[in-house]
DNA sequence: TAAAAGATGTTGTCATAACAACAGAAAGGG
DNA sequence: CCCTTTCTGTTGTTATGACAACATCTTTTA
């Protein structure tokens, strides 16, 4: 197990590699591997433990009734999941965890995690305040993803996520971390539908497109 | 101030009215007033402390480049608001807060709330632990609201609301807390086109609607 | 109680996006 | 290197929802 990678996460963030190591005993850390497309939790499941990915990436999907996949968030090495349901017991998980290639998993204990510890172990604290800026975190990626989807058009979704990347990371030129399946499932529109809209910007040179590589034109200066 | 009322809320849960009142002034706690339709916060600000509305209401709004808005939130006596940016200092709101009737409300600086304390305060950990509950709690409610909307058809997110309704209340009746245009700001459809759908399905026998009330017929049964 | 303001349902038109089907490009694997 | 698989863009059709405009009903306020 590497304490030294574990101590430099946000979950850890603030706690010698030692100090890990023993936190890891006292919280009953579990760890598991998993393949490509293993589900590792489903929705309905209630959990009580939270997962750190160590190695690997996984996939935080809604599929409804209809079996339409909605795209919540990619997890990698050194994040967190689940840690909202783990930390309100009994509510039934609404989105399923999937392995998207080879992973490793790190479980812990949220009921552990939250509750005083009987030794009066002082990096109990620290834990439980990274947890909530964690869940602070998360709560702003689950707003900004409403805000893109709260336009009508898939034009407004398009402009108000890119712009809003171009802002996030001062430069109107980057990449982004999903392929058009995924951006679609992201914004919640047909893929097909997309790639037309893009095709379509670009003409009119609002941007400039070359697969996940994006720039932004002519657009209201928010520099 | 009611501290027997602020006992009873998630954020002070568990701790005794005496308690409390020593816990406000170690949070330089500041109180205000607003009229209805006041701006308590505005998006762009950066904040550095949560709001609890003592009495009235506040909304939770996002309004994007082209005016159209779209509710998140309704906060009600008790509750917090802001805790997620007062959490993430730095990170500007996207979201503006608005009194939605004549309100009250205490403001608690996050950064003495999360620090730790000088003073040895057993009671600040309780409330990170209540915080990073009510954090969660946020989450979830997110969550269910980017759940509702991937649904591509105003049917399929009316259905996927009012059966998580049913479902959350155990029962085939029960009413919204919204009215028409709330409810199409929820989820993000137009107005009118949520009201002939839901006359639609009620002709087809679906629902039974009238005003905010609702009844589920005939539909795969959730319990 | 009258008047005004707000909420809801209805209809028709039009723009838009979903969907299906396909072709070409890129990436991955033997 | 070829073959397979995945990803991406394109087009045409069709269903759907946004929007405007209006009538009805409710609630509020004077």
């Amino acid at each position: 197990m590497d304490f030294l990678f574990l101590s430099k996460t946000l979950l850890f963030r603030g706690t010698t590699p030692q100090e890990v190591e023993s936190m890891l005993s006292c919280l009953h850390a579990e760890q598991r591997k998993y393949q490509k497309s293993d589900v590792i939790y489903r929705a309905g499941n209630r959990v009580t433990s939270l997962g750190m990915v160590l190695s690997g990436n996984v996939s935080v999907e809604s599929d409804d009734f209809w079996g339409n996949k909605s795209i919540l968030d990619y997890v990698g090495p050194g994040q967190v999941f689940a840690e909202t349901y783990a930390c309100v017991p009994g509510e039934a998980m609404m989105v399923s965890v999937v392995a998207s290639e080879p992973t490793t998993v790190l479980f812990l204990d949220t009921g552990r995690l939250v509750q005083v510890c009987s030794n009066t172990c002082e990096y109990h604290g620290k834990l439980i305040r990274n947890l909530l800026f964690i869940s602070a975190q998360k709560n702003l990626n689950l707003s900004r993803r409403i805000f893109y989807t709260s336009c009508k058009s898939i034009r407004g979704r398009l402009l108000s996520y890119l712009s809003d990347q171009a802002i996030r990371r001062g430069s109107r030129e980057f990449a982004i971390p999903f392929n058009r399946q995924q951006l679609a499932d992201y914004l919640s529109v047909d893929r097909s539908a997309l790639s037309n809209e893009l095709s379509k910007m670009s003409r009119e040179g609002l941007i400039r497109v070359d697969r996940n590589h994006f720039l932004l034109l002519e657009m209201t200066d928010p520099f």
